[in-house]
DNA sequence: TCATTAAATTGTT
DNA sequence: AACAATTTAATGA
């Protein structure tokens, strides 16, 4: 059983294509890319392991490569909530990490995924260098809070319907996750258990969109067709 | 490269 | 929750 930080013990250098998948290293000088470059590390993570719970201190800030995670916190019910997934290209972590706080939330992956890891002394020392990479960061930070306020709203939502369009919709939200095209690689399975719903309520809700031209729906994942549609639920 | 088989995912009840 | 149908991935000739 991984646990937490534990997991970035194993370093291994990032090949150029995974470096391509992180939105913020293009911003950087030589100099900073270099400092940024001999720090990330990354590792596997399967189906159900932690990347971070709440409570825990912060050491990294993370950012995912390849996969699919799941950002969730437990209310005072025993009940989990789940904020939002993570796609390839999407970091986190960023708000505690500024503040060296503890985690605010869990990180769970959902399937086999591929994470990269920035120590929060690098992330700070960043922060204290690089005009773009605090740009990226402060863009994030605004992103991220209307995100929270979108989920309050999808989580009240009653109509199955609406709340799997509006989490797609999230997903697809280009500042965040820029790494990620109009495919959504993603099984229904998935998208059950981020928006917490059955699959088949998932699978029905998919149909409804995908009648709407909404989306398509592929082996394994789907096709965004009209984001516009998703967001403004004009497939009612 | 192709055919066969196993595994994963979907659609439906 | 269970089932059959479909798609992909893996295997070996």
């Amino acid at each position: 059983m991984p646990q937490d930080a534990t997991l970035f013990q194993r370093r291994r250098p990032l090949t150029e294509a995974e470096l391509a998948v992180i939105p913020w290293y293009k911003l950087l000088s030589e100099d900073e890319r270099e400092r940024a470059t001999d720090d990330l590390k990354v590792t596997d993570a399967n189906p159900g392991d932690y990347l971070c719970r709440t409570g825990r201190p912060v050491t990294y800030w993370f950012g995912v490569i390849d996969g699919l995670l799941k950002m969730s916190t437990d209310n005072a019910d025993g009940q989990t909530m789940t904020f939002t997934g993570v796609p390839p290209g999407g970091w986190f972590g960023e708000g505690t990490a500024l503040k060296r706080e503890v985690y605010r939330y869990n990180i769970q992956a959902l399937r086999k995924s591929m994470v990269a890891g920035l120590h929060v002394d690098t992330f700070h020392w960043l922060l204290d260098h690089s005009i773009g990479f605090n740009r990226f960061v402060m863009k994030q930070l605004n992103e991220r809070l209307g995100q929270f306020i979108a989920a309050r709203e999808i989580d009240r939502m009653t109509n199955p319907d609406i709340r799997v369009a509006r989490s797609l919709a999230a997903l697809f939200n280009p500042v965040l996750y820029p790494g990620l095209g109009a495919v959504l690689r993603i099984t229904q399975q998935e998208l059950a258990y981020l928006v917490g719903l059955s699959r088949q309520r998932v699978n029905q809700a998919l149909t409804t969109l995908s009648a709407h031209g909404a989306i398509a729906v592929e082996y394994g994942g789907l096709r965004v067709m009209d984001l516009q549609a998703l967001r403004n639920s004009l497939f009612l």
